[in-house]
Order: structure tokens, then C-alpha cells, then sequence
DNA sequence: GAATACATGTAAAATGTTACATGATTTT
DNA sequence: AAAATCATGTAACATTTTACATGTATTC
């Protein structure tokens, strides 16, 4: 899966695995995250599979890098992945929820300072979202052929706007409901 | 993790793999899974740990029940990682939002009908926790000495319901969005 | 002088998925 | 007669995380 994504911002334009993940933390950390490591290892795997190909660029004073780009049957795999309609939704795995569905056993106290905890967190992402986020994507729309994209990336943006907004309602409504 | 979630279940009584898959799918399913075989390997790795132990129930014209209790170490555990507090935000993975943020490509066509089906999926799933989810808990919630753990299942399914009837909005908004 | 950014990666462990295997019983 | 359920599990593979390793240049 994360290869898509790889083969996703390579459609647009070579980069390093450095790069890449200097972009996915701007762009796609708010449905899709890696690891430095992961992304090293699934593009030297990519590129045995032909799916791209790598030239080194010499560098003075820093390391070389290794720069990507994305081969026709690269393309191709991610035209096809594009095209193929999910049919499934996704399970989650929220560890606060599985944390508060065992919790009957302990201090009631212990949870709830937790909640309040989480809170301040998705306060802290939402703002960003409105502020950071907002404002990269504004940028780009700019630009008459990133138009389209920026559209969609809004979009992308929306949905975390969404799921903090509604995390925090659903934490007032559980912190409250446990205080009586 | 998962781990967790097996002795989170076995504190309360003594179960087999099988139970507990059982049990995983009716009551955490919107916030935690597993396959059934990895549920059997964990088993196994945790006796090793001796967090849990097991022992066979012969049945007749049914293979044998394999049945795992929790230890005293296993109840530990399980406590120390109740009260440690969770201080970070569970990243998302979200394969829709990481097609649509390329799909800017592809006829907008496509990405429509998979949003359009995307609602679909998410519809049944609301319906789900609003009947059948709602209605195992509100059994558990008569029972005195299950009420405490149910208002806390009531939070985890409401959390389910949030989630759900967001995505819906968020998909409604896309769609009238990306159609004009 | 210490910390962070730049840039690369490897190794090992943990976690999770898919496919295979068995065989009786019950339901459609 | 076919399909689903009960119940167990192994093997292979794929994915992801954590820890380790290196060394310069810039910023605080």
C-alpha cells in the first residue's frame, strides 16, 4: 500500500526517499504515515520490481543521494490500483477506545485525566489543519495546473478537519458522561 | 497491542481462540480486529510469557477446545498498561483518502462512483451500531454487576456512530463538491 | 558547545495477512 | 447435495517498527 503512495508523488516527480518522506509528513500524514525505514526498503524493493529506477546525484558536503523516478509499468500499477473502486471500509484501531472498553476494573479517575489528555491533543491537530494545512493547500491552488489537485488535497484536509472535530465532541460527551 | 485486547477479554472469564474471535467481532470490532489466526499465534507466544495458561477440553464429535486463562502476571500487565496514559494520537490510514489525493489523473468520474459506494458501505455501518450493537449493550447494562462495563461499551459504540455519521457528511460534501 | 538538519541505509523484531489443511455436524 | 459452522492450527509472506550506524554543516 504505501507503494502507491510512493508511486503517487513520483508520478508527479523524481525525489529521494528522504524527500519523499519530508512530503508525506506535509501532505498525507493525516490518512497516511511512514516511517523513514519502511520508505528505504519499499523503494529499493520497487525497484526490483521495475516499477522505478534509481540514478545516484553526487552532492559536496552531504551525502549522495539516491534519486527515484517511476518507470512505465510503474504507471501503469498505479493507474490500475487508482481505478480499482474500494469495497470495503477500513477497520480502525483507535488503542484509547480498546483502553476504555476494559477500564470498568480501575480508578475512574485514571480514565478520565486520560481523556482530557487526548483532547488537548486534537486540539493541537485541528489547529493545524486549519492554519498549516489550510494555508499550503491555498498556495497551490494558486497555480493554474496544481488547480485540480489542490482541489482534491482540500478535501483530504477537510476530512481530518472532520474526524478532530468530531473526536473532540465524542470526548466532551464521554468525559461528561463518566464525571455523573 | 493485541495482546491487550486477549487479556482485557480473559480477566473476565476463561476463554478459547475461537471465543475470542468470536468475542472481538461482536463487541470491538469498530475499534479493534484480528484474524483468527493471528489470534491463535499470540495465544501461544503469551503462554510462553506466561501471561496466560491453557488447557484442553475434550469434546466429543467437535475437535477439542484449546481454553486459555489469565495469570497473575497476565493481570499485571494488563493493569500497568491500563493506567500508563496514552500521550499520543492514532495515526490513520484511510486507502479512500489516499486515492482521492491522487486521483486528480483519473476521470473524476471514477473517483464519484467509489465515493457514492463508499457511502453505501458507511450507511450499513451505522445502521449496525444503532440496532444490533445498541441492543447487545442495553442487555449487558440490566445485568447490576455488568453496568459499569456497559456505559463504558455505550462510549465505544457511540464513538462508532460519530465516526460513521461524519464520514457520511464528509462524503456528501466531496461529492457535491467534486461534481460541480 | 550542543542540538538539529541533511542524507543514507541495515538488521532484527514485532505485527498482521493469506493460503493451506483437516474433518464432523448442522443447516439450507 | 451443497454450504456453512464448529474448532483447531501451521507456513509463508508482507508490512511495520525499533534500534543501530555514520558523518558534515548549520543553527541556537
Amino acid at each position: 500500500m504505501l507503494k502507491y503512495a510512493l508511486l503517487g508523488f513520483l508520478n508527479y516527480s523524481s525525489y529521494s526517499g528522504y524527500d519523499l518522506k519530508q512530503l508525506m509528513d506535509v501532505s498525507t500524514a493525516n490518512f497516511w504515515h511512514a516511517k523513514q525505514s519502511q520508505i528505504y526498503t519499499t523503494l529499493k524493493k520497487m525497484e526490483k520490481d521495475e516499477l522505478v529506477i534509481s540514478h545516484i546525484e553526487p552532492q559536496e558536503s552531504r551525502p549522495n543521494r539516491r534519486v527515484y523516478e517511476i518507470t512505465e509499468a510503474g504507471q501503469t500499477d498505479l493507474r490500475e490500483w487508482l481505478s480499482q473502486p474500494l469495497m470495503t471500509i477500513e477497520p480502525r484501531k483507535e488503542t484509547l477506545l480498546l483502553k476504555l472498553f476494559f477500564s470498568a476494573q480501575l480508578a475512574p479517575q485514571r480514565i478520565l485525566t486520560e481523556m482530557r489528555l487526548q483532547k488537548n491533543l486534537h486540539q493541537t491537530e485541528l489547529a493545524t489543519y486549519q492554519t498549516t494545512t489550510k494555508d499550503v493547500i491555498t498556495q497551490f491552488s494558486a497555480s493554474e495546473d496544481m488547480k485540480d489537485d489542490a482541489r482534491l488535497w482540500e478535501a483530504t484536509r477537510r476530512f481530518g478537519e472532520l474526524y478532530a472535530e468530531m473526536y473532540i465532541r465524542w470526548l466532551d460527551e464521554t468525559i461528561e458522561n463518566l464525571e455523573s
